[in-house]
DNA sequence: CTCCAATTGTAGCGGTCGATACGACAATGG
DNA sequence: CCATTGTCGTATCGACCGCTACAATTGGAG
């Protein structure tokens, strides 16, 4: 068991390969987008050849939905595990985002190939953005879980347009930081975002029931 | 003046065959992207040959620059004047986003196609791209002009972050509503960005001079 | 009617696309 | 040592890509 696989040094490492392969994809895609990556481009950018790549997947689609699944674990991997934060609510919310934040600018790939995919609408829906809805749907449940733990008083509805708005939030910032680059301080803006969701969360939840649902 | 226009029946008419390719090439650039929009496909769509295509723009990336350009003075239109709304600065600025939001409703081509182009990382950027992030650039400026005309006792620097959030709130729930369709009610969340926006704003000038520019 | 310019139609160029067939070869189990 | 299995290399396939050449057709100007 201590040299199982280190035997396997100069050929048939699939893992090894799988992962070349992944890597050179998500680098393309990120760059191109779905249709822009070639079989032919990421064969030469991980230096394997096209009949490898259609080992290891099936196809096309098959090669860019892996290549999302994989994306989405690195950037869960980056958030790392929410942790027990100490302090108010209010300082435990912004540490989160932060926290988001920081994992969005050292693993970018996954939210911006899946925002791509996302605004694309194909006849036939690429595989990919399946995939990336899924797990995006996982993140907003966690954030709505989130709302629901902090504010139990607020009604189901308002959670619903909070956690839509902070999931925007999210998203638009993201967009911001890849069109004008490393002038956005994500992080700060992510807190900023994370205070001010949290303060009309809070409004809403000590409004409800008055009649009135709107702030302000 | 009757039949000024009616005497060009059937052909040789340039100006609605140059409509009809953009028409085409709007749709099928929105589904597919830069790379998937192909001018068989174009060509197909509009029922013109790919000749009749290259004689109405110079290549593909001047086809894709033109469709940004068009689409973005359809979504200007859609917006209409700013005009003088009445009321206090919070009902005019709710009143913008309601507007701003109708007509990414009415009109989503252009942030949809400019989006998909925006986040793209070619190693030579399409025409298209820098066409949107011009454009895109103008009506950022807009909004600055807004908070400095509402609130000039506001912090250069702080206008600035405020303007960046704004936009992004906007691109996000934007995102939301071509994800989910329409069970995001874009109006309402747009109307409820600008009150959370414009209090941190009033917030923000408040505390402006006391040492800190955090919000909270 | 003749001529010109604008526009469309037909045909095809070289190149790249996604995908496959098939053999070479390394490692493993027997 | 041999057969099997997993993986890579070579060589292609037909379809489609962006794009162009060039003739045909049209409407308007003279």
């Amino acid at each position: 068991m201590a040299e199982a696989q280190a035997t396997r040094r100069k050929r048939a490492n699939g893992v090894e390969s799988r992962q070349r392969i992944l890597d050179a994809t998500v680098e393309i895609a990120g760059e191109r987008g779905y249709e822009g990556t070639s079989i032919a481009a990421v064969s030469a950018k991980c230096g394997l050849p096209a009949s490898s790549i259609y080992w290891h997947f099936k196809d096309k689609d098959d090669l860019i939905a892996a290549v999302i699944e994989r994306s989405f674990e690195t950037w869960l991997a980056a958030v790392g595990l929410p942790g027990e934060e100490s302090g108010t609510p209010l300082e435990r919310v912004v540490t989160m985002a932060g926290n988001v934040a920081r994992s969005l600018v050292a693993a970018p790939e996954f939210l911006r190939l899946g925002l791509m995919l996302a605004l694309e609408r194909r006849p036939t829906e690429p595989q990919g953005r399946t995939v990336f809805l899924q797990v995006r749907g996982i993140a907003v449940q966690k954030i709505t879980a989130v709302f629901g733990e902090l504010l139990p008083e607020l009604d189901e509805r308002v959670v619903h347009t909070l956690t839509t708005y902070a999931v925007a939030g999210a998203d638009g910032l993201f967009v911001q930081r890849e069109i004008n680059g490393d002038a956005v301080d994500l992080v700060a803006m992510f807190e900023l975002h994370a205070r001010l969701v949290y303060e009309a969360a809070v409004r809403m939840a000590a409004e409800d029931g008055s009649g009135r649902g709107a702030v302000g």
